[in-house]
RNA sequence: GCGAGAAUGGCGGAAUUGGCAGACGCGCUGGACUUAGGAUCCAGUGGGGUAACCCGUGCAGGUUCGAUUCCUGUUUCUCGCACCA
């Protein structure tokens, strides 16, 4: 193949240069890759995109910084995987269809390609053979395999529950899918309502996730660690089981999880949520009936909107049941309390007002009495007329028969001993992590593969029958629930067992499914037989890197690593597969900008939002163009359509191209914190580029007859080069490498070529030197800017991309000195320096020091109590 | 309320192991080149002071010869969770 080397411009030109390269390394394939080879391996991803038809910032953030990473791993001899898909299902799509009359299908791959050619446009180095989109039947009939082997295994089911509703989205919701209150989606309230549903129970896995944790500490964000370790809310404590004064349908106790069992003494009523079997029928047929009944229904449809969370009042109902201590005998009644929850626990609380603040409030508002049985220690003893608040610190044990005077945390153990001695109670651990609901109430979804039938139940569809093919012809209304269901081809189905008419599952796979092991898919994605093919799979895994946003921290890193687990359980792959899937993690921060607005001068509860383009600053003030109405600047937020602050990065790559876009999105903060968008930053990484280029092109003749230095006589100025550019190469690669924070790579990079463009090259040592140093300095861009950097590399008379060359090694005798300045201090200020030998012991610094004029005249009059002297670092001295 | 994180010039940020605070970039100031400059190049740029020097990493303490870094308290902000028994 030939291509045309363009002629060294006088101005760099990446709207030439980009198109060129990119093209370039599509036809040599230059990004793919086979298998892992069980040596230098890695695999480096970035979270797949939803396509939802353009690129945005933040995805050009999250790709610069794995692809920095990336192009340095193989130039430093990595055999990288990195691979790029669609997370193809899910809601835009329908309403695409809704809104423009769009089949979801053709919507979501028009949008693929598009999005496609944007990220070409970046430069990103993905191996586009291993490309896979989620809404393929090819990828998601693997997905229904392993559902039914997981309910083979138990790990699947289905169960009537009270699910999170949307009645927007008309789907169920995951616990984790609705963020206060509201549809984490469309924003709006979310209800309860009683559904047949399908889980997959991560419940069983609980621990497991928990334990998972050590392996990635240090590794993965401990914000993200806090995250999940708060979701899976593990707690020990005790079941305590209470046995009720009168049986009731054959129920002869009531069952309470505590975490406090050392408070057992200091029960006084139990609480029960409104929705546990229990509450309506401890009253049936007693003169309380319905007043129970009332407040429990009550309680329920005010949960059903769940808008308002937050401390509400504590309210309950006496059931005029009672049940008995299981220590001490005595009769203890039963309430229905509003803030007991049926999901958590068992449903059922024993009160302890006095150690309890919801207790505490509960048993002041209904006048229940309240019996202290911890007493802080050295303090006034609590007196339960003039407590205001609930005593939840630890203490000594009171009023707790034979373990008075125990330490509380030791009762804790005693407690439940007795419990287990009279078969009343053990020690338990309960987790606020729920089973995972895995159905949704929509078309654009992969099909969840079962057959319902009268006569056999839930009929899993027969393996030769997968993949259960989502029907093309359908009518997306938004309206009346899922249009599967409507479908009647799709719906009306043969029993596999019986073969009598029976009906098809409708409901669709959450997409958080399909992201649960796309990761997986890309290791061998266009294997037939199953999901993976597990030997070769392994040889991948983990994800030595995995990268995208905080905003994943919980759902999608908490299910993909449940669903690693059961597939290596389940045997899709060898017993030996790291359990963890992500073995690093980095999550970028936002991109953000500021935003302009101003109130609606007809409605002024309505605000109205500008793109800078419809304002202009006239006289210090921006005002809106059309009305010269001033705006307001907001705050530097998210950007967002909303806010009407989003910056395109096809405009931008068009105005600047992709390597400044790279540059400055890398340079501007570190990878976790936010990047505040500017022009004038993006102008910055843009000169630094010009700059670059000229640099060398105003050197090129005498470069391209030169060759890097390797060995010889240099003079102090050629040194000093080589010194500045090996401690460069040095911070850069581990900028790369170890530290991952390519923003102070590039402020490195500068220097380097402030260094090499201050640097006068005379003689043909120094000549050889700046040779080297532009060699290396190219080789450092090639990550950051791969075009130009391949662009220089061949106007240098390099062949070909950088993508595979070497990176500059690091030569650690030229950073080496003889000698070296360090500062003095006199009692904590610097007054001087002093050139050292390497070798100088203190003796040596002290008499240098004190011959310094300045270090002197602060010593003048005063006695050097004491001498500091770290060899290399610093010399300071006490003197009073 | 609970948990986690953050706070450094006019701005984004740097300081890698407790050792010269402010690297690098933006912006700004002055100058050069120029018909022109929103291009480019040079110089300067934390605050105060003619200077010596003093002050300075949200605030108040502490440890240390030495603290942006460690400890205690506190304020503000961001994020997460939120009646979880």
């Amino acid at each position: 193949m030939w291509y045309q080397t363009a002629p060294m411009h006088e101005r760099y030109n990446p709207a030439e240069i980009e198109p060129r390269w990119q093209k370039r390394w599509a036809d040599e394939r230059a990004f793919s890759v086979g298998d892992a080879t069980g040596k230098d391996d890695f695999y480096l991803l970035e979270m797949l995109p939803y396509p939802s038809g353009r690129i945005h910032m933040g995805h050009v953030r999250n790709y610069s910084l794995g692809d920095v990473f990336v192009r340095h791993l193989r130039m430093r001899g990595k055999n990288v995987l990195h691979p790029m898909g669609w997370d193809a299902f899910g809601m835009p799509a329908e309403n695409a269809a809704i809104e423009r009359k769009r089949h979801p299908r053709d919507w979501t791959y028009e949008n693929i390609a598009q999005m496609r050619e944007q990220i070409k446009k970046l430069g990103f180095s993905y191996d586009w053979d291993r490309e896979i989109a989620t809404c393929d039947a090819s990828y998601y009939k693997h997905e229904q395999a392993m559902f039914l082997r997981m309910l083979e295994a138990g790990v699947a089911y289905r169960k009537a529950a009270l699910a999170n509703f949307c009645d927007h989205c008309q789907t169920v919701l995951a616990n984790e899918q609705v963020e206060e209150g509201k549809c984490w989606r469309c924003g709006n309230n979310v209800r309860q309502r009683e559904m047949q549903q399908w889980f997959l129970r991560t419940t069983k896995y609980a621990q497991e996730l928990l334990d998972g944790h050590k392996e990635l500490e240090g590794k993965w964000p401990e914000q993200v660690l806090t995250m999940q370790r708060n979701w899976i809310g593990r707690s020990t404590g005790a079941e305590i089981r209470f046995a009720l004064k009168n049986p009731v349908d054959g129920v002869n106790e009531l069952s309470v999880f505590t975490t406090r069992p050392d408070t057992l003494f200091g029960v006084t009523f139990l609480s029960i949520a409104a929705e546990h079997p229990l509450a309506t029928r401890l009253a049936a047929g007693t003169p309380r009936e319905k007043e129970v009944q009332d407040f429990a229904d009550r309680i329920r449809a005010e949960r059903r909107v769940r808008h308002d969370v937050g401390e509400a009042n504590k309210e309950g109902v006496f059931t005029g049941a009672t049940c008995l201590h299981p220590i001490t005998g005595a009769e203890v009644p039963i309430y229905v309390a509003n803030f007991v929850l049926m999901d958590y626990g068992t449903g059922a609380v024993m009160a302890v007002p006095a150690h309890d603040q919801r207790d505490f409030e509960f048993a002041q508002k209904y006048k229940l009495p309240i019996r202290v049985v911890i007493q802080p220690e050295g303090a006034q003893p609590l007196d339960p007329a003039t407590m205001t608040a609930a005593y939840v610190e630890g203490g000594f044990m009171v009023n707790s028969g034979s373990l008075d005077g125990t330490l509380n945390e030791i009762g804790k153990e005693k407690v439940v001993a007795l419990l287990a001695e009279k078969n009343a109670g053990r020690g338990t651990i309960s987790y606020r992590l729920r089973d995972w609901l895995v159905s949704r109430q929509r078309y654009w979804g992969a099909p969840i593969p079962v057959i319902h039938c009268e006569t056999d139940g839930v009929v899993p569809v027969p393996q030769k029958d997968l993949p259960v093919v989502l029907p093309e012809d359908v009518e997306i209304t938004g309206e009346g629930g899922s249009p599967l269901a409507r479908h009647e081809s799709f719906v009306n189905v043969s029993c596999p067992k019986c073969g009598k008419p029976a009906r098809r599952e409708t409901d669709t796979f959450d997409t958080f499914v399909e992201s649960s092991w796309y990761f997986d898919r890309y290791t061998t994605p266009r294997h037939e037989a199953g999901p993976v093919d597990g030997e070769r799979a392994r040889n991948w895994l983990p994800i030595d890197l995995y990268i995208g946003g905080i905003e994943h921290a919980v759902m999608h890193l908490l299910y993909a690593r449940f669903w690693q687990r059961v597939m290596i359980d389940l045997g899709y792959f060898p017993k030996d597969t790291p359990r963890e899937p992500f073995a690093a993690l980095l999550t970028q921060g936002m991109v953000c900008k500021e935003f302009y607005h101003r109130q609606d001068a007809l409605n002024p509860a309505h605000t109205l939002y500008f793109y800078p383009e419809e304002t202009e600053l006239r006289e210090g003030t921006r005002v809106v163009i059309a009305t010269g109405e001033p705006v307001e600047i907001g705050g530097v937020v998210k950007m967002s359509k909303s806010k009407r602050n989003i910056v395109d990065p096809d405009e931008i790559v068009s105005k600047y191209g992709a390597d400044s876009a790279r540059l400055f999105v890398l340079f501007a903060a570190p990878p976790e914190a936010q990047v505040d968008w500017s022009e004038a930053g993006i102008e910055g990484a843009s000169r630094f580029l010009q700059r670059v280029w000229r640099m060398i092109r105003d050197r090129r003749e005498m470069l391209l007859t030169t060759s890097p230095y390797t060995s010889g006589e240099l003079s102090e100025n050629a040194k000093t080069m080589r010194r500045t550019l090996h401690k460069i190469i040095d911070r850069v690669t581990r900028d790369l490498g170890e530290r991952r924070q390519p923003n102070t790579g590039v402020a490195a990079m500068m220097e380097l070529l402030n260094a090499l463009t201050a640097f006068e090259a005379k003689t043909a040592a120094e000549k050889s030197v700046l040779r080297e140093g532009v060699d290396a300095l190219v080789r450092l861009l090639a990550p950051f800017a791969p075009h130009i950097a391949d662009e220089l590399h061949e106007h240098l008379g390099g062949k070909g991309t950088l993508l595979h060359a070497s990176w500059p090694a690091f030569d650690a005798d030229a950073v080496h000195e003889d000698s070296v300045e360090i500062p003095v201090q006199v009692n904590g200020k610097v007054r001087g320096r002093v050139r050292l030998a390497n070798d100088a012991n203190e003796a040596t610094a002290l008499a240098a020091a004190q011959a310094d004029a300045n270090v002197a005249a602060h010593l003048q009059g005063k006695t050097v109590k004491k001498t500091i002297y770290i060899a290399g670092k610093i010399l300071t001295l006490v003197a009073v």
